[in-house]
DNA sequence: CTGGTCAACATAGTTAACCTAGTTGGCTGG
DNA sequence: CCAGCCAACTAGGTTAACTATGTTGACCAG
């Protein structure tokens, strides 16, 4: 599942789920697969699945339960505040910038 | 140095850090000490200083530069463009992302 | 039926090890 | 002198293993 883009997999994974949750396709109350499952259903291990689940616990996105599970959040922040929403987009611009210069290496490489 | 309060460790880092820098003693510009410094400085495992750090990166207000180390951001916090403008630019950085995993694609396809 | 135990499964935190990749500075061979 | 190599140090990503703790359901003795 996990693409081979410069984009590190803890990152695509975390991006897929908010994807889903912004999406409606986790709704609000309902629990997330257990970190096994999510492992198994990305091809990752278990230790990525957990960073990315982090990430989305540390944006509010998302609550975890010990010994239940993780479950998105009822009042889903839908518009991060501005400055938020800035940083995001920043941080994209940094890695679009990064795998861009990749690619614009290895062209050059075989030219 | 970590207090055994009920709080992780790399969240008592990531706050000492984060206090640190908005009280101006890590003033923009200035790199932090390196990880296994920081390991040593808070009598912590070099994975919780990274757990930490990735927070502080997370957040925007620090730039790891591999090879190099950690600067704080001079953080000119920027007047919030209006909304329209914002959408405007997440359909661009969405479409880019797009057509840049394409080209990365066919790169490592035709390795 | 009730209460207790126990096994299975869940999140969460921590540590250690290994790998990649960029930077820097010093040393050496020409 | 100096160009190039190399060792040391840097951040970053991934994986595995272990501990702690909470939840749940099955099972059994009383």
């Amino acid at each position: 599942m996990v693409k081979h883009t410069g984009r590190p997999g803890y990152l695509q994974i975390a991006d897929n789920l908010r994807e889903k949750i912004r999406g409606g396709s986790l709704a609000p109350g309902t629990p997330l697969p257990s970190t096994a499952q999510l492992a198994e259903q990305y091809g990752a291990s278990l230790s990525v699945v957990k960073m990315a689940v982090g990430l989305l616990r540390n944006e509010g996105l998302v609550i975890g339960q010990q010994g239940k599970g993780v479950f998105v959040r009822d009042d889903v922040p839908p518009a991060p505040p501005p400055t938020d929403e800035l940083a995001e987009i920043r941080l994209t611009l940094r890695d679009l910038s990064e795998r861009l210069a990749k690619v614009e290496a290895q062209l050059s490489d075989r030219r």
